[in-house]
DNA sequence: CGGAGGCTTGAATCCTCTCAATGTGCGTGG
DNA sequence: CCACGCACATTGAGAGGATTCAAGCCTCCG
């Protein structure tokens, strides 16, 4: 982690990022023109991260939050076994790191390079008053409803089993999000490799390949390149996210 | 519905169930020794639902708070198919539908006969000041967080791929509950029929069925009847729940 | 231009799902 | 008190899809 610089008087405006678009720290992918949170600039310091690097480990001390600037995080579980799993990704905007716990029972690590808000408890604790506090517990609020929403979404995609629509109700989640945010219409960015996409929806990355193979044979996507897809025929994807073939 | 009764003075003590032990709403299993939030009496409303009865329904108003004292109640999704995959099982002292929609995304059922206290929104917003609203922030923060980390566990157990082994994840999250609530020690009430179970680890009943056998013939189980089981090896179950065979 | 990593494809095995039928337990009614 | 019936639970057989292991391909970066 590097601490690039300490908030001085304004949160600094980051440089347009091009495929994951910067967006101020609102805590939901709905609302970026929340009332700001300017208070909790005061707290801030900015931090960068490697792609790869964790923000934080499973079990940690949960000493800080973050919210996103640029990049993309991976929300993961070690395993003993080793493997990997992703449980969530975040991206421009969100919030993590929030618990009611001394401790983060999953880790975070940056899924490329990343900036961002890091808020540490301590200093959250002390500057916290009155309207700030309201507002702080609104965002908290906001946050993990979204968490749980979230979590439940990835729930019900890890339910099926076919690859295929594991694969299409990613892709919906993911549409959803970028035209949520104004993003392009039908054209998608993949900020993840099959591994890590294949590490969420709960399968290998070769079933990940033909999941994709079969989504392109049947003209619901069409790839510009291997981290471009269109979406070619919505309804098509919707069809196969809200569970042709479910359990 | 039925509206059993308006709250007097004090909170009314429920009778002792014998299958699901009556808690005090606390929003917590890990505490049933909160300070209580007796201003929440203010407001609750103590309701009956038979067994089956929807709390709220899919995409309903999210116009009250339950906070369950007897009974188990099934989070839910409807599906286009009509299927209906189980998100989690909420017990005595649970509290469910907090959210900061004005719908609810997801259906709650009554999945035995269930009493609860019902704080209707409206009320709570009107009676909350001070340090009740402190406390009232705290109480759902609590219980976001738990709903977060309870989705992300079963999250872990849909992404295994072998029946025993999400049977044994969901054994070992019921038996964690009820250990931690100080209940008997490793005999565990079933208080879900095969279906609930098969829809909420993601298979079928008859799924359910054979990894209960495998379980059994294993050792690591041991039933009493079709309700009662008895953890004869918890390193095992521990072990399998662990992941002896993931995705 | 070369190498390394990620991505894609191929073939065999295993497991689960589905559809059916049988068995068990509980509640009801005679 | 006993017998019946319904709902739930278990067991069986076949087919389909996924996982795994392995090898070849492409792309991107140095």
């Amino acid at each position: 982690m590097t601490v690039t610089q300490a908030p001085l008087k304004r949160r600094p405006r980051p440089e347009g990022g091009r495929p994951p678009p910067p967006v101020w720290p609102g805590g939901g992918s709905a609302s970026p023109s929340r009332p700001g949170w300017r208070w909790l600039a005061q707290v801030a310091l900015v931090v960068r991260f490697e792609k790869g690097e964790e923000l934080y480990g499973d079990d940690s001390r949960a000493d800080a939050m973050f919210a996103i600037i640029t990049g993309m995080v991976k929300i993961h579980k070690v395993l003993p076994d080793g493997k990997r799993p992703i449980l969530a990704f975040l991206f421009a905007g969100d919030l993590l790191g929030v618990t009611d716990q001394t401790t983060h029972a999953v880790a975070a690590s940056a899924g490329s390079a990343v900036t961002a808000y890091r808020y540490p408890s301590v200093l959250l604790e002390r500057s916290l008053h009155q309207d700030a506090f309201l507002e702080f517990n609104l965002l908290i609020r906001q946050t993990l409803c979204r968490e749980v929403r979230e979590a439940r979404e990835h729930a019900l995609i890890l339910r099926r089993l076919d690859a295929a629509g594991r694969l299409a109700g990613f892709l919906s989640r993911l549409l959803a999000r970028a035209q949520g945010m104004g993003e392009g219409d039908w054209d998608l960015y993949l900020p993840m490799d099959r591994s890590d996409i294949a590490a969420y929806i709960g399968t290998s990355p070769e079933a990940v390949s033909r999941a994709f193979r079969r989504l392109a044979d049947d003209g619901v996507v069409r790839f510009r390149d291997r981290r471009h897809v269109r979406i070619t025929n919505p309804d098509g994807l919707a069809a196969l996210a809200a569970g042709k073939t479910p359990r």
